[in-house]
DNA sequence: GTCTATAAGAAGATAGAC
DNA sequence: GTCTATCTTCTTATAGAC
């Protein structure tokens, strides 16, 4: 990789775990391998490293939407794959949803940054309502409106299903990102989760 | 209000809105009506001035969390309150928990700071997953389960239940933090949750 | 307890050699 | 593109008068 990329990640983890502040210009190019000075080749300040995260993330985020909305479009075709949806698949589709965003070392480290730095910057507080809120609720919402429309769930209201569905999801990962030892207690919850949701909300009650 | 105390106040105000690193000596001090070296008479660094915000919390956090046992240690009286109780109070009983904690100016200050300042700070990682997740989540279980021995609510599983309902309130009330223009749009899907929630789990379903 | 003056040191950024 | 040396500014904290 080259110079001006591997300062941006290094940049994005040191900005991860102290903020913003907390992370000098020299400690970013210590990771990297150079002297502070060298770094100004690359970019023109410490803000400007930021700013260059915060441009990556953006366009990342906008590739995933597109994909999201362009197989949301296609939600008729999709809908026959949840025709024969099954407790199994919705275990799965919360457990690969959480995992994803838990584990996925971008996804983590962004998500971290966002956090401490969304007061100061309320550019950053929006972005983290799109990306793990709206967006997700939006997405879950079309996937089990689906569930509905096939039979598999029954609710009037799939707004508040679907808040019902993620709301946990997210709670659960708040817990993770905070205290990483609490990973396997909150597996289980979340499974526990699903299969009440399903119980609660499945067409066919026990 | 004497000054040692009005310097806790302003800092906490500061600190909720910039983050520790980004408030000076200084700031804290024009707050006051003070010059900086005036505030090292009180406190003899920033940093003592933060541990004391921190400290002064833990004890406020201590008598809430003694008052809310005392109650639950009186369950069995308390019981009798559950009895009649409506959708009405399962209403006011959510709405009243998110409006204090959204509303609040100690408690709303205080969780921007702990948000901001909490991946740098194991410790208050863990106050702030105690006061958000784990006490809310370990009372409002208490009250539910109430609830469900007087028969108003049914569950096989009291602890993923009072997610269900709990997780909502948390996920709406971080999305106000964020943005408090979104605070009546989420005051409606936070009535409508718990709407749903109490047609979902009430013992008489329509 | 509050002030002015100032020390001490940290951190971002630039200059110019290689 | 990277380095060493250095500048500048900002920030915490202290000294000592009132």
């Amino acid at each position: 990789m080259d110079t001006k990329h591997r300062i941006l990640n290094e940049a994005l983890t040191l900005f991860s775990e102290k903020g913003y502040a907390n992370v000098y210009v020299s400690d970013i190019a210590e990771k990297v391998g150079i002297k502070a000075p060298s770094l100004y080749k690359h970019y023109k300040s410490k803000r400007a490293i930021f700013d260059a995260i915060i441009e990556e993330m953006n366009s990342k985020f906008s590739e995933q939407a597109k994909a999201l909305s362009v197989n949301g479009t296609s939600a008729g075709a999709d809908a026959e794959l949840y025709k024969n949806m099954s407790e199994e698949h919705l275990l799965k589709l919360g457990r690969e949803f959480f995992l994803f965003f838990l584990h996925d070392d971008y996804n983590r480290k962004f998500r971290k940054m966002l956090t401490i730095e969304q007061f100061g910057n309320p550019e950053l507080a929006e972005t983290y309502m799109n990306m793990y809120v709206d967006m997700p609720l939006s997405y879950q919402g079309m996937l089990l409106g689906m569930l509905v429309q096939s039979g598999f769930l029954k609710t009037d209201n799939v707004q508040v299903m679907t808040l019902h569905f993620y709301a946990p999801i997210y709670m659960l990962l708040t817990v993770c990102d905070r205290d990483p030892s609490r990973e396997e207690e909150t597996l289980k919850l979340l499974d526990e989760h699903i299969k009440q949701f399903n119980r609660v909300y499945g067409r066919t009650k026990e």
